[in-house]
RNA sequence: GCCGAUGUGGCUCAGUGGCAGAGCAGCUGAUUCGUAAUCAGCAGGUCGGCGGUUCAAAUCCGCCCAUCGGCUCCA
């Protein structure tokens, strides 16, 4: 007998070689049909393991996020499972679970396209219908290659060859399919209900440019048919916040063919980048930094002094300007060195923090643009922080300090990212490793969680990343913070010890908002166009009801103007209900509708964009209202 | 850059070899209206570009450009 203590407390005994499974069905039938996995004394078993010992059990449903991987791992075999038995000779290449479904890589005869997606999908149900059930078999790393070599599996015998000495190698099998799988998976295929491919793709083997490109199917899967359908709504949902959509009927910004990567700011697009930049200059000058701008272009000589003509050229815009080579700027650093070696600095002056609006140019690959997420220009709210040695870590929470007070405000979740040093680098490992701790020792301080991101460093230094959201969960990098010792060697930085010494001053790089564009980007996703007041390009449109409020209205939106208020007022020939619509499209804040009532009354009705009718207010009552909302930025 | 899909008026889209269409937006006129769409009329497109097949091409073929979804790369 084995003895089986439950979550809930309970302990029950079974015979030895009982199946989880059966303990789960001994409990509840309705439990074992829900329970997707189990956890047995800490770690996951398919329902199929049977009970050789005693042992605390944990049965897991699809709201389990380990439970959910299982689920959609699983799916992912039935996936392959059904494009092979509808294109035999398809390879199998890896196939896992992602965040909102699974994947599975193929090398294939077959192109696969959108057609193909009704036929795979009826191949599924009818495996699901089957309802085989999935066995798990550990086989010796011999027998394994020799049975993915018959198979014709080059894949599976690379992987198989790449595993340690030590790995127990498993196949998972369901009919007649058979992979390699160190699971665990669903007890069998008549688990699955709701499923659906969503769409193709390219995807090099092991992730690298220099293999063989595989067909990837993109797909998901639901124990229950509304859950799909809600996850597919919520998809359309977030389909309506795209910044690329909002951005053109918002009237902000554009992107067109005759400048792929290169954004046109609209008027009301540049209130927003404005108030952005207005905000920036604020909280900087508070927080003791100096403002430069640099040039756009500078020569050839300075950049190979820098070390971008080395490392960064294939990223670059050039130009000849007087038969001499001139580059187009990718970064601000190098003319943040030149302006500070204008004066001689003492460690007086130290810490040095220098910021810059910079328009940057790089050379982005033609399938990576997007939106206003993934540009060839763009400005970054840059700043270059010199500084002694034992000021690195000081600077560096203070700038993790100010990233979260801009992040907060706007209400941002984020997550963070250290970057370690990449191949293509500058500098000693000694040097790298000094640095990266640092960046870690500040952020340990901070008491924040962060990411190891190993060898996606800039090639002068290590850095914090700290990643933001868009309406598909995608995730972007914003602001970051670099640390770079070469910058200030290339250049000869120096400052004047209490000795009366030169010495080389530390050097951090820093962003908070990134890059203006994609924050902005993400800021329209984020609010779904309706921006908090301070932000709104419009903040108050009047709506008057009929041409005899015309004036009045003309007089409201004056005494608004005169408070710095961006009202508007919409004097068209159209039914009031006409002009709310729109109003309300536009996302705009306040409509203030003006008809012989409030004419009579010097009043204004106002209607807020979220809470509708708020009934009619002084105008006077409005205004303090509106300023005190303008002024602590909040998000009503 | 690579894989796949897409490209028709400002926007969303219909049109699969035989006279380029609809709705919204725009303009003009009428309507003077109270919290998410008033009515009527008008105007607007060398169907992404170039080349080819055909009596005839938005439609079929080729190349290019751009966009979308990924991969790779990075704010």
């Amino acid at each position: 007998m084995v003895a089986i203590k439950l979550k809930d407390g309970g302990q029950r005994e079974y015979p030895e070689g009982i199946s989880l499974l059966q303990v789960a069905e001994d409990i509840s039938n309705k439990l074992a049909k829900n329970t997707v996995v189990a956890r047995f004394n800490g770690q996951l078993r398919d329902l199929h393991t049977e009970v050789t010992e005693d042992g605390t059990l944990e049965l897991l449903d699809f709201d389990n996020p380990e439970a959910r991987v299982v689920y959609r791992h699983s799916s992912s075999h039935v996936m392959a499972q059904a494009v092979q038995r509808l294109w035999p000779g398809t390879q199998l290449a890896i196939g896992p679970a992602i965040d909102k479904g699974f994947y599975y890589d193929f090398e294939s005869p077959h192109t696969f396209t959108p057609d193909d997606f009704k036929a795979i999908e009826e191949e599924m149900l009818k495996i699901i219908k089957a309802d085989y059930p999935i066995i798990k078999k550990e086989l010796s790393r011999e027998d394994a290659l020799s049975f993915f070599r018959d198979r014709k599996e080059q894949y599976k015998v690379e992987l198989i060859e790449d595993l340690p000495v030590d790995a127990v190698i498993s196949t998972y099998q369901q009919g007649e399919f058979i992979d390699l799988c160190a699971g665990p998976h669903l007890p069998s295929t008549g688990r699955l209900k709701a499923v659906k491919l969503m769409s193709l793709a390219g995807a090099y083997w092991r992730g690298s440019e220099a293999n063989q490109m595989l067909q990837r199917i993109y797909a998901t899967s639901f124990p229950k048919k509304s859950l799909l359908d809600d996850y597919l709504h919520k998809l359309e949902e977030a389909k309506r916040r795209d910044h690329r959509r909002l951005g053109r009927e918002l009237g902000l910004f554009v992107v067109l063919d005759e400048g792929p990567g290169f954004p046109f700011f609209m008027p009301k697009g540049m209130i927003l980048r404005n108030e952005l930049e207005k905000f920036w200059r604020e909280e900087h000058a508070r927080a003791g930094y100096h403002e430069i701008r640099t040039p756009i272009i500078l020569n050839r000589e300075m950049w190979e002094q820098s070390g971008h003509w080395d490392h960064y050229k294939e990223n670059m815009y050039f130009t000849v300007i007087d038969e001499t080579d001139y580059a187009i700027k990718p970064m601000n650093c190098p003319g943040g060195m030149l302006a500070y070696k204008q004066t001689i600095h003492s460690y007086r002056d130290l810490p040095l923090r220098m910021g810059e609006m910079g328009l940057v140019h790089r050379h982005e690959m033609s399938g990576v643009l997007h939106g206003l997420m993934r540009v060839r220009a763009f400005t970054q709210d840059d700043a270059h922080i010199f500084m002694l040695p034992d000021q690195i870590i000081d600077e560096i929470k203070g700038v993790i300090e100010l990233v979260d007070r801009f992040y907060t405000l706007f209400g941002f979740p984020y997550h963070v990212e250290v970057s370690t040093k990449p191949e293509k680098a500058m500098g000693s490992d000694e040097m790298w490793d000094i640095a990266t701790e640092a960046l870690k020792q500040a952020l340990d301080e901070k008491g924040m969680k962060y990411r190891i991101n190993e060898g996606d460093g800039a090639f002068y230094g290590p850095k914090i990343d700290f990643h933001l959201q868009d309406s598909l969960d995608r995730t972007w990098q914003c602001g970051t913070i670099q640390l770079d010792f070469q910058m200030p060697e290339k250049f000869d930085l120096t400052y004047v010890g209490e000795d009366g010494e030169k010495h080389r001053p530390a050097m951090i790089h820093r962003v908070i908002y990134g890059s203006i564009e994609r924050f902005i980007g993400i800021l329209t996703e984020h609010f779904a166009g309706a921006f908090p007041s301070w932000l709104a390009p419009v903040q108050v449109r009047v709506l008057p009801i009929t041409d005899r409020s015309h004036e009045y209205a003309r007089q409201v939106v004056e005494e608004l103007k005169a408070e710095g208020i961006r009202a508007e007022a919409d004097l068209r020939s159209e039914k009031t209900g006409y002009k709310i619509r729109e109003g309300q499209m536009q996302k705009i804040p306040y409509l203030l509708i003006v008809g012989d009532k409030e004419v009579e009354a010097g009043t204004v009705s106002v209607r807020h964009r979220r809470e509708g009718d708020l009934g009619p207010a002084a105008l006077k009552d409005f205004k303090i209202l509106l300023r005190s909302e303008i002024e602590e930025k909040l998000n009503r």
